[in-house]
DNA sequence: AAAATTAATGCAAAATATTTGCATTAACAG
DNA sequence: CTGTTAATGCAAATATTTTGCATTAATTTT
């Protein structure tokens, strides 16, 4: 169930809300269609913004369709599981930085296995997330890059 | 405070410890030589990947030199403001996602300003990205780069 | 269309994690 | 050494996340 890979235009039609048939997209994954669910969707797409779990509930109550906490705990883990909804994948924790952040850029290779972390710094990344960033219109002021997956002692062994 | 930055020789020192001025280092930064300090740079550089608050101080709590978890998370803040620790900038929130992960890669850019997140995909930088895990002798399972500054509407305001 | 099945929810409470206020300690300037 | 004050420790308040169990409601079966 993991590793689920969801329909691309089906996100579109949920974050646009045309005609998205909750009922045969939830089936499509194995989950029943529910209130909960629909309205956790409506509130990510209304928001727009990451948020937090709490986020999400009062915004629900605000616009009296409250849900538990509890559920809505429960359902952004699942759509989590079918990569609905994206939280930062790493264990959140600290890393002694082995570059200055002066460059304002932080590269991390992350191995899933043994949970080593390695810094990088790569002048041809910064360009190009420089390079996204002006298209977009955006000053970007720092970048994160983290690139996770299996080290080569781990998939040596 | 926010922005010091720091000398990329000292942090080189601090991570393999050959002479590591403490004392002329925190001072360089306004900040007290403590013992408490000293031992968690000791504990991130021998624990050497992300950690939580917790796993310091219970690493700390086995070499029998404990300080409370509270003066842990104090450290790490302040720390954090010198960019000698880092964390997980986001928000940590969820976001809905518009592209599949499929790709296995999330792009955001995110507005320091006013919280909106934008979603974008780009070929080169994944590209690049799997270029810097084939130099290390990575293997990728998935990406990750979010890009904080300030957007369109923001700095046009 | 009703009954049966069982996933999903809500509620209460437990477990964790984080923050705050204040008294005490210890760095360090003079 | 002494005074000043940043930094720490402790206790307790808050906030966040998880768990167990009874109930509800979505879907399947008849």
């Amino acid at each position: 169930m993991q590793n689920i890979c969801i329909n691309r235009g089906t996100l579109y039609d949920i974050l646009y809300m045309h005609s998205f048939d909750s009922t045969g997209f939830f089936r499509s994954v194995g989950l029943r269609d529910t209130l909960p669910r629909r309205l956790v969707i409506t509130a990510l797409t209304e928001i727009g913004r990451p948020v937090s779990h709490k986020e999400v509930h009062e915004w629900l109550k605000k616009k009296r369709t409250a849900i538990n906490l509890v559920t809505v705990y429960r359902i952004l883990e699942k759509f989590e599981t079918l990569g609905l909804v994206h939280k930062q994948p790493t264990s959140g924790g600290f890393v002694l930085c082995a570059l200055s952040a002066e460059h304002g850029h932080h590269g991390f290779l992350s191995c899933q296995q043994c949970g080593t972390v390695e810094e990088f710094a790569d002048p041809d990344l910064c360009r190009v997330e420089n390079a996204i960033a002006r298209k977009a219109g955006f000053i970007p002021a720092s970048h994160l890059s983290e690139i996770v997956g299996i080290c080569s002692t781990c998939h040596a062994a």
